[in-house]
DNA sequence: TTGAAAGCGCTAACAT
DNA sequence: ATGTTAGCGCTTTCAA
């Protein structure tokens, strides 16, 4: 019962290149004849089947979110904000959005093959041989908060050392110096940068920094509590501690409050990035804001921008903002 | 550059339909001939044109997850943790999932169109129109957390009555009779489930409930900290509240604290939902858990169901985990 | 078992 | 300005 461009020709008594060309605002076509197929088209409800205009167009008019599962927009919410802003882009321009996940195995999903969709946007990274294969079928891919990265791809990413050390020179304006760090390993780019800035922050105002004040085993909340765990176990408990990633603070601060540690009056704490639960957790999180939506936004541009055939400047976030909220207490002697 | 079946069949020294087959596993090739075939393919690395075969199977395999602007699985972490798991279900069967943020122009997104999707799920409702354009082009649907959903329509909610009376008799079994209840009026059905149920349960132990006590103005945590604020302006302090979901709870919380009621020990707070935020928060919330995993999982076969011409029955959730945290104090006297 | 060929519904180059 | 027609790349029927 669907009805093709066919039988509205034939209803409006014209061919099917004439629908085409109204539908499409293309050709050019009497203003009559116009008028007639449009009438029809509104009577009849008919819509062009997309599969048949993505055939013909060689386009899909869609894009992907990609991530690994583990990082997926659905467990990450700093990833959930950019997506958030991703879709509104989209909407904006007319493109569907799908959202994918990437199992461990690196199996190219579907999404990936036959050209289903324009463009994809990873987050942190895919896998190799995925990141390989696109290139080799020419769709085009940006990737956000990128690390390891190769050079010629084009990546959204934060920039971590100067975060890192406004951060830090905030927690130092409020009179700490012993101040612990917990970062993740995982990611060596990240876990260098961050790792930068601490030493080369620190070692201008203490230099006894005790080894476990440097806590690289973070992933996650879990494990970023275990971090915290043990700092406070090796007896040398800072007054500060900086967690690069939000997630971490969240998980920290829930071990030091339950070993009984009043915060922020015995340890501060502070992190990067301004999720969603950073202002709800006990205390609210004083922390560095990053634009997830602005950072949505550019990745949407630049792959736009990327599937028109331009190339496409990698970026990288330099803009903040600087939460102050309950974790940190000041402790200089007034 | 991009290889064709044509030309694969020119290098295998075959049919196109050959090809075809050995793809699909139909029809029936010699031994021989499918060995080579195969062998051709993993050479060249083939993937065949997605869209071609949409085209010729009349099929997407692309299932989309819709909802209001303000509903989105980005805006709102119930339905988030079920499109996570409708996600999971999408990849297990091989097909995309498509995120749809529906206007309030009620335009019909161009993902609905001409059969760009083979089956949605909505969360709460769609506006009519797009639903009526679904039904007209024969693409099934299912709706989420659905209220006043047409009875033809097939849909997974959950017991809204029975989950308040469940809270209800665990505020009561606490020792209190002086209980609050925040819902929302701007979901009719829901409004009447909660209220009846609150009406049901609290007129057997208090008759004297102030009228302030049924707020029904929430709509989201900012709303839902008014409705608090006319609860403790009326001067009838309630021992607790009933929140009829957790982001209500939230925002009542907030309230209660900013103006200086200790939580649990002056008003005690109970929710619907358990999302995310709700053990994060000061004090962690004592709530109904309701398994959406499972309503994903629901949803999605339900749809798969449809989508296999199949008939779907609309299905209740009743069952429930009772969280209890810290938001409730046991009032009795020992 | 295999191949030829007719679609699927649309776009767009080409003719008229 | 309009119509004819050859694709787009695959599936599947029908013959061989």
């Amino acid at each position: 019962m669907k009805l093709t461009i066919k039988e509205i020709a034939a209803m409006a008594g014209v061919s099917k290149a004439s629908v085409s060309y109204v539908m499409n605002g293309k050709g050019s076509v009497g203003e009559t004849t116009r008028k007639k197929i449009l009438e029809i088209i509104k009577e009849t409800n008919y819509t062009p089947n997309q599969n048949s205009r993505r055939l013909s167009n060689g386009k899909n008019y869609m894009i992907t979110v990609a991530s690994p599962d583990e990082t997926s927009p659905f467990d990450n919410l700093f990833y959930l904000d950019i997506t958030k802003a991703v879709l509104e882009k989209c909407k904006e321009c007319g493109y569907s959005l799908s959202i994918c996940s990437l199992s461990d195995d690196d199996k190219i999903p579907p999404e990936f093959l036959g050209g289903s969709t324009d463009g994809v946007i990873f987050f942190q990274s895919g896998a190799l041989n995925i990141l390989h294969e696109l290139e080799r079928q020419k769709v085009p891919f940006v990737i956000a908060d990128a690390y390891n990265a190769e050079p010629r791809h084009t990546t959204i990413t934060t920039d971590n050392e100067f975060f890192t050390e406004t951060a830090l020179k905030y927690l130092i304006s409020k009179g700490h110096t012993d101040i612990a760090l917990i970062t993740s390993q995982y990611l060596p780019e990240y876990y260098f940068q961050t790792c930068n800035a601490y030493r080369h922050v620190i070692s201008e105002i203490n230099q006894n920094i005790p080894i476990e004040w440097i806590q690289s085993e973070a992933a996650d909340e879990a494990s970023a509590y275990e971090c915290m765990a043990r700092i406070i176990d090796s007896e040398h408990i800072p007054t500060a501690v900086f967690c690069a990633d939000d997630i971490f603070a969240v998980g920290a601060i829930k071990c030091a409050s339950e070993r009984g540690y009043k915060i922020p009056d015995y340890i501060s704490f502070m992190g990067i990035d301004d999720i969603l639960i950073s202002s709800y957790i006990n205390p609210p999180l004083t922390t560095i804001n990053i634009d997830k939506k602005e950072m949505g936004y550019i990745s949407f541009d630049l792959l736009f921008s990327m599937m028109k055939g331009e190339t496409a400047e990698s970026v990288k976030i330099k803009t903040y903002k600087l939460m102050e909220r309950a974790s940190v207490k000041d402790i200089r002697i007034k």
